[in-house]
DNA sequence: ACCCATCCTGACCGATCGGTCAAACCGACT
DNA sequence: AGTCGGTTTGACCGATCGGTCAGGATGGGT
């Protein structure tokens, strides 16, 4: 081990360090020179090369949003049948965050954390949301509870939140959620989940109200 | 209304200024200072009724799962149709949530924050957990990736995601996705989803897979 | 040799943090 | 009058935080 850090990696060693401690404990349990240590780096050296603890941690998401929108766009298919479309941008997700077991608890910190980090957010979502609403394009309605921003939404959060809650669902899940086979277990229902939503939507009447007598509207 | 002092008027100004700048700022965001300061009370008096900033956090979030637990299971009728129970179940929760705007961002950055609190979040919501569960007995399988738990995690997900992530969605969503009635058309589409749901539950064949050559199977 | 830009260092800063403490306050009871 | 328990105060603590700075190394170009 006579040279460990060969020249002009400095930065992604502090990155990868911030990548891990970050994903781990979040933006406020990490301190700047927590991230130094395990880069084994000098803390000064943290700011020469990104400006601020904050900017630092954008740089680390960023990575994660790059590849994650490439996932994305990779499993598109535009000649395959919707179910299968689908399905894989169900799996490209969840095959994502299982290479990426931090991403989920990175961005999940970062929507309920610091407003400030919402612009940034947004420019790295938006694409993301714009792909899976073409992906319904055609056959679901532009306006209304149908529209596929709805759909985004609900298969978005049930993907992440299986990630995010996983270790407090422990218990009552009988065992980790996360261990391989409840997670291929999830997946199959994340599939049918998927099928079962489509189903509804192709099969569903123009007529407003499919059950009666419980119409909340709007306050 | 929420409960009132748990013991005297001080220790319940503490406790309501905690909850409104823990529910905007995150246990990090706010310092004990804060609190007091804006409780309008000396900071060592928040130590003299709280052992310490997490118990004062703990105690914050113990009031909302109580009244939480409350609602959901005033929600339930053991004699209602299948379907009217759960959107029983879906409106209780967003209800709830519609009055505690807060909440939903104690619970989840709570959920990816200091995993020492991992085991308050369990006890707490393992109750709603086996609630949520016991209406889809009978007709959902104790195993497989049709189980309660997996439609618990997909509603809760749906439901509590539209709020923690409304202000990142608000751009793509064309508005705030929180005002009433875009809010309104939200529970419309959850509706929706819990009739989806519950058509492929009772129509699902026994056969394991409704579709070919797919398979990701179990690892 | 010299320069110069890049990379790196360790010491340092002011601010803020959660938490403690001894003392003071105060109404009730004897 | 005294005193006693619960309440309140302000000063204080050590630790840690993000960030800065002056200057030391290093190496390629001239």
């Amino acid at each position: 081990m006579m040279e460990p850090s060969p020249r002009g990696e400095t930065a992604s060693l502090i990155l990868q360090a911030a990548d891990e401690m970050f994903g781990e404990l979040g933006l406020d349990g990490v301190s700047v020179r927590d991230v130094a240590v395990r880069a084994g780096v000098n803390k000064a050296l943290v700011f020469y090369y990104f400006a601020s603890k904050e900017k630092l941690f954008e740089a680390v998401l960023e990575r994660y949003y790059e590849v994650h929108r490439a996932a994305l766009e990779a499993s598109f298919q535009s000649d395959a049948p919707l179910a299968q479309r689908l399905h894989a941008l169900v799996d490209a997700y969840l095959d994502f965050i299982e290479q990426h077991r931090r991403y989920p608890r990175l961005v999940q910190a970062l929507v309920v954390g610091n407003p400030a980090f919402h612009p940034f957010i947004q420019r790295n979502l938006e694409p993301m949301f714009r792909f899976t609403e073409a992906v319904l394009v055609g056959i679901s309605p532009e306006h209304g509870h149908l529209a596929a921003r709805h759909f985004f939404l609900d298969i978005s959060a049930a993907v992440i939140n299986t990630f995010t809650y996983a270790p407090v669902l422990a218990p009552m899940w009988g065992g980790d959620p996360l261990a391989p086979a409840a997670l291929a277990e999830r997946r199959q229902h994340l599939h049918w989940l998927a099928d079962a939503l489509l189903t509804g939507l192709t099969s569903a009447t123009p007529s407003p109200s499919p059950r009666g007598g419980e119409g909340r509207g709007e306050g």
